[in-house]
DNA sequence: CTGTTTTTGTGACCTAGATCACTAGTGTTG
DNA sequence: CAACACTAGTGATCTAGGTCACAAAAACAG
């Protein structure tokens, strides 16, 4: 049971099953449908989610309600508004279930409990917030730097298996380009 | 002595003095003056850097030699290519001195030693990974969804002081607008 | 303080990508 | 399986911002 959060956890840090067991009473579980809103624009933002299996799409409506999307995630990956999580405040974002998904998640008090109790977590929560930081670092010289084209390239070469989760459309509002210009690349 | 960097330390969290002296032995000490490089394109990216004082810029040049602006790095930030880095590998940017700079260094064993013998300090790094980690979401958003205009002005109120200490030449390669743009805009 | 380099503003042009509009396919769901 | 709503391709414009080129003004170094 639950092999999924444990081997995520154990790709950094070792746990015994008595201390895997303890971070899990940090959790909780659930379910969601296809389309579902975990959260949306207003919501305060009070979890953390790690997502055991399904997709989801983290966005951003502009002033003119078109929408950019700020990131995917799928099984393996967690996702929040981390700065509202962080300050238990209100999104600007929506966060969208593509696929139906299983999710565990975690409040910040369980976050800050876990990291005190179970030392060990902060290297995790440290290591995964490092990987973070870095893959943003490159999105933004990637949209400093290419054309939506290599950014294309990038994108399916990055995540192949997105590719075919995810329609054009949303991988056109993922890279900043419109959806006509994103289909004319490759003709 | 050693203020500056021991009140950094101190916005996250409380330190004894045996504490902080003992942090001090991980780090080192240097001046670089104006247009030094700390490092640069193919270099093996051996420490991180707090800025003690002076202002950095850590930039990448693409294909066509054009030079964008990953970030400005002033008094009390850290800087350094955090995937090379953490990788101890060759990074692909230069890290400049816009201004004489006098930085506080560690090496990756130091940040690690740190971390394990000092273990407050993994609540200080996390503190700081969480913040950039945000810091370039919120960047991302902003190269998705804002005109160069918009995203001029932003700079403007967000980093005020840096107007005054770098040109504006840099700021269009930060903003991602061509020089020639970026002046057109206030006119 | 003087020559050299760097920065800034501006004009003239050009092009990548946005927008709008329509058609045909492909799902989804009740 | 029928109806409706998304998704994708493509043509016809339009325009923000890039590029090139020059001159004035600062900044800097010897």
């Amino acid at each position: 049971m639950h092999k999924t959060l444990r081997n995520h956890f154990e790709e950094v840090i070792d746990l015994t099953d008595q201390e895997f067991a303890f971070a899990l009473t940090k959790f909780e579980i659930k379910d969601f449908g296809k389309g579902d809103f975990i959260f949306q624009r207003d919501d305060i933002v009070e979890h953390a989610y790690f997502i055991s299996s399904g997709l989801l799409k983290l966005s951003y409506f502009d002033d003119n309600a078109k929408e950019h999307i700020v990131s995917f995630a799928m099984e393996n990956w967690w996702e929040s508004d981390f700065n509202a999580f962080f300050t238990q405040s209100e999104t600007t974002y929506y966060l969208k279930c593509l696929e139906a998904t299983s999710v565990y998640y975690i409040s910040l008090e369980g976050y800050r409990e876990l990291s005190e109790e179970l030392p060990k977590m902060k290297t995790f929560w440290l290591q995964k917030s490092n990987t973070g930081f870095v893959g943003s670092q490159r999105r933004i010289l990637s949209l400093l730097t290419t054309s939506p084209k290599e950014r294309y390239e990038q994108f399916l070469k990055e995540y192949p298996s997105l590719t075919q989760r995810v329609s054009k459309t949303q991988i056109a509002a993922y890279l900043g380009v419109s959806r006509e210009t994103l289909s004319r690349l490759y003709s």
